[in-house]
DNA sequence: TCGACTTTGTGCATCGGTTCACAAAGGGAT
DNA sequence: ATCCCTTTGTGAACCGATGCACAAAGTCGA
């Protein structure tokens, strides 16, 4: 038996990296069903990518796979874990919890595979002493003192754009790196942290502008010729 | 007078339209601090991006600048939004009235410049007849009939994973050609229909990816060397 | 009117990512 | 043991996006 492949590349293509999730989705509805074994085709079909793409961005990982057969299921699944960090335990906090947060809250995805939502914290008084999700609701006063007692290391911002600068400093200040923005600003921050921005309001722009295009483009009627 | 500049390139990039709505947003703000000229390197530092690519993604809507001086916030905003398609009213219908349903229905920025929530559909009878956002809950039975009645032309997808296929069938049945969707699941449709997807729990795997990056990587006990 | 200064718009080199296409590797049948 | 068949892993061409750097264009003051 030959050394494990590759020691993997430390150097994974961004958008390799955004893509195992993807694939992680697909070996898990592959291993409920009791499949065992997958080939590059399978696989990306039920990822929705080309296989020529989902070999490319497993060889990153190493050499998994057995010419002639495909991957093995279970074996690929704890490899894409491993290398994504979810087989250890993460701790997040939600920052605000108007409707947005409670739906982050609640929201079974999150809870799933490695991450664990360990704090609620809010400035609306009002809020503050709920449960929510089987957690209480902490005041944003408390916002350090949580971070660095529940041991938290992502931060999800989920507060009014007006706030959300503000949030963003004070959880860098005590050693956050890694932060999920749902607030429609866009967030400064030192290089060392990482921040992954959702913004609900520009996907569906997005969408209105090939809308658009689909039913003749702006100007459509004067700007022929 | 010379004829007002180029006649708009009819193939934006795809990077550029992700971009513009950012844009927007910050020409937005400067509009209403009173703010009546921008240069690329300022309206690039708000935006969070690279003067020289902020000029390029202009440059493929027209020549709009004026060199020397900059870009009229008002009138750019207006060339923005009408490029996107803002400048039109876009119906959107929210499939399943869920936590996430519900905070998207509530949601400032989803009402806001173009977009109106026209519709609220769920298959639960428990929530049917309710009134979220000022709208009633229609059931999931009426899908077709909404869609058409309100014209709606963007469905937004905040069903459980197992239900959002059949949905989107059902949507891309009637007629509708975009689609936002926050369903754990790769869709199936048309190569006509746009397709956006949101998914939480891949984010937080990314950073969860970043995250461990910083602290030293997988095994880096053992794969030392 | 002219010249100095500012800022746009873009040609060009570069880079990261995608896709093709195939040699290498392994399994299974005979 | 050998051959055939399947499927991986990857070299190489390609494609779109990025960023530099500068000429062109326009403003403003004298």
């Amino acid at each position: 038996m030959k050394s494990p492949s590759q020691p993997r590349d430390r150097g994974i293509p961004e958008a390799t990296v955004a893509r195992l999730p993807l694939y992680l989705r697909a070996l898990h509805g592959m291993a409920e069903r009791g499949i065992a074994t997958v080939s590059s085709e399978d696989l990306a079909v039920a990822a929705g990518v080309n296989s020529a793409k989902l070999r490319k961005d497993l060889s990153h990982l190493g050499s998994y796979g057995t010419r002639g057969v495909g991957y093995d299921v279970e074996y690929l699944v704890y490899q894409i874990s491993r290398e994504l960090g979810l087989t250890q335990d993460w701790a997040v906090a939600i920052v605000g919890v108007g409707n947005l947060g409670r739906a982050l809250a609640n929201y079974g995805g999150f809870v799933s595979r490695g991450f664990r939502v360990a704090a609620l914290v809010d400035a609306d008084p009002e809020v503050v002493g709920d449960t929510i999700a089987g957690l209480n609701v902490e005041h944003i006063d408390e916002l350090e003192a949580v971070i660095r007692r529940r041991g938290v290391s992502i931060v999800v911002l989920a507060t009014p754009a007006a706030a959300a600068q503000e949030v963003c400093d004070r959880v860098v200040a005590v050693g956050v790196t890694s932060i999920l923005n749902f607030a429609p600003v866009v967030l400064t921050v030192p290089d060392s942290v990482d921040v992954r921005k959702v913004d609900l309001s520009i996907e569906l722009q997005i969408l209105a502008f090939h809308e658009q295009r689909k039913a003749g483009g702006p100007l459509m009627a004067v700007d022929s010729q």
